[in-house]
DNA sequence: GTCATTTGATAAAACGTTTTACCAACTCAT
DNA sequence: ATGAGTTGGTAAAACGTTTTATCAAATGAC
């Protein structure tokens, strides 16, 4: 009933079949150059179920300098963007044969060492970058490791192989819903202005507005970065200095749309009746805020799943991969905006 | 300036000092039965450190069978719980050497093969088991596969092996900290009656009770499961029958008691005014809820961190685990409990 | 009936460690 | 001087694959 202790190995395999071993290499591993017999290879397939063969990864990666494995880095483990692009990745890889080595960077370390250590002791075939961290140092080392790689939610100058979301034209797409609804003052609370992420989210704001024939107001901009206290605060200066006040609000982060709303809600501003908000990615949050949150969702998962198989790619077959966006975002209607008033 | 692309080998080491590959070798490892002049060391690592050695996992795991790697499998990696027990149990890893591969089990697949999987095909050293899905044919499954694992977040008939927060300690402390503001009726939602962590907070939610001197009342009790809709349901169950109403509520989920509040502000019940509120477990939504609730905290990450260093040391010295309890719980005190009646 | 070509395999050499089994040179008690 | 330990190493055999270089048998062209 219990499964043989020691492993079936290949020489097994071969014994049993009647063949040689590299027949059995060659057959498992579906070798397009080696012609065999139509009899010999179901009788190594055969045989190889019936032991169980599996491959020993150590000893095929010795031989082929392989691993099959990925690293993926990520700060912060704990924020559903990231698990979520985690999520994609590990389905992209598992479907490929790949495992998925997680490195979390904790705020003490240097994230080049993080790499260091996936490529030079770990020896990861490649390393999915979910949010680099130091766009000048990081990618100066990620490049001087010479090692596959691929950056996820983030571009840098200089690097190709990235994937990103819409975030542009995500918010775009935010500001579009709002215009429609009919408000004329939309305001942003946007994150840090020298993140990727941050500044095409304020370029989609800008877009958007200018689309639906609106004036930019820098008064309306105000900078909360990604945290809930920062939501609040620039909720709070907002407040207090935008004359007249807006009837609605695009915040860059689930967190900081949380915070802002704290604030409205203190301050006897109601939602949506006074103050229409949408917040950029989706999340289990957006559900638990009151009230809940309308947002724009993006396809985080797809963005991990298209980051690790192109990695794949790339290290399979060599090739250039561009560098991809995904259009795709959708407004998930919930209850914070409504047309101006009520 | 780059770094040498063909890493430097064992041999490489051994001809730079001078020395016999085995020597490199005993040094590198730390070997304590090999004697040697303190010069022949100190030659050897300043060598090794200078080229840059790093052994090769693939070439050392195939002669010692070890991988260094563990795998860890969770549902749901979205879940901040999970997410937490991961950043724990990578940390205690990373310490000791060893890297993590994370395995996500999704509802299509039989948990079974993942482990078959882990096992088999990457040979992990040995495997962390975040949440067991299916008490009996999992832990038959890990049982068949004779491989060290440690449960974590979950006991199991017949495993020893296994590190758990305190599920039944940390819910009688919140019935103590409600029944200490007043309360005399605590009404509980509970998670699924036959999952092992959902029954530890019931049996701490009575005896809670019990040391206030406060009857139990099998109708303040209402299955809940884990969503926020669950949650929403269960509560108007609980206002629909309950009589007199409860002025207390103690949440086995986060998500259960945002489904809750939700329900309670949509019929008018103020929160605390008219019914406190705690959640279990501690986590970033219970800032977004309004009011932010109150929770008990609990050493999720330390709970990752034991589950993994444990299993290494098993591994290591192979060493009994008697399993442990992390005891420490603690009061979040936020906005959601007040006195009854204010 | 040869000689080249194709077909269907095989033998054996890596890959970079760890570890077992040895050994040479000393020291030291006899 | 001899034999037994000790000290400080070394040589070489695994580990389980992949892959290169070969090869024997069958086939076909002449």
């Amino acid at each position: 009933m219990k499964p043989k202790r020691q492993s079936a190995k290949i020489s097994d395999v071969a014994r049993v079949a009647g063949v040689s071993q590299a027949a059995v290499s060659r057959v498992m591993r579906g070798d397009e150059s080696f012609v065999v017999r139509e009899e010999t290879r179901k009788r190594i397939t055969d045989v190889a179920r019936e032991l169980n063969y599996q491959p020993n990864p150590a000893a095929r990666g010795l031989r082929t300098s392989r691993s099959l494995s990925l690293g993926i880095v990520v700060p912060e483990l704990d924020n559903p963007i990231h698990a979520k692009i985690i999520i994609g990745a590990e389905r992209a890889a598992a479907e490929r044969g790949y495992s998925l080595l997680i490195a979390h960077r904790d705020d003490a370390m240097q994230e080049t060492a993080i790499y260091e250590r996936l490529v030079h002791r770990n020896r990861v075939d490649g390393l999915i970058v979910a949010t680099l961290q130091d766009e000048h140092g990081g990618v100066r080392a990620l490049k001087d490791l010479d090692h596959p790689f691929v950056l996820v939610n983030r571009k840098a100058r200089g690097v190709e192989h990235h994937v990103v979301i819409n975030d542009r034209g995500g918010s775009k797409r935010a500001v579009t819903y709002l215009a429609e609804l009919g408000h004329q003052r939309i305001a942003h609370l946007s994150g840090s202005p020298v993140r990727y992420n941050s500044i095409c989210r304020l370029e989609g704001y800008r877009e958007g507005l200018r689309e639906a024939g609106l004036d930019f107001d820098p008064g309306l901009v105000v900078e909360a970065g990604y945290t809930m206290a920062g939501g609040a605060a620039a909720m709070r200066r907002l407040l207090d200095s935008a004359q007249p006040r807006p009837t609605a609000l695009f915040a860059s982060t689930l967190m900081v749309a949380a915070g802002a709303m704290g604030v409205l809600r203190d301050a006897g501003v109601r939602i949506p009746g006074d103050m229409s908000i949408i917040g950029f990615n989706d999340g289990a949050i957006a559900d638990v805020l009151a009230p809940p949150l309308t947002t724009v969702r993006t396809p985080l998962e797809n963005m991990g799943y298209l980051a690790a198989s192109s990695l794949i790619n790339h290290i399979q077959d060599g090739g250039h991969f561009a560098g991809a966006m995904l259009k795709d975002v959708e407004i998930v209607e919930r209850k914070s905006t409504a047309p101006p008033g009520g």
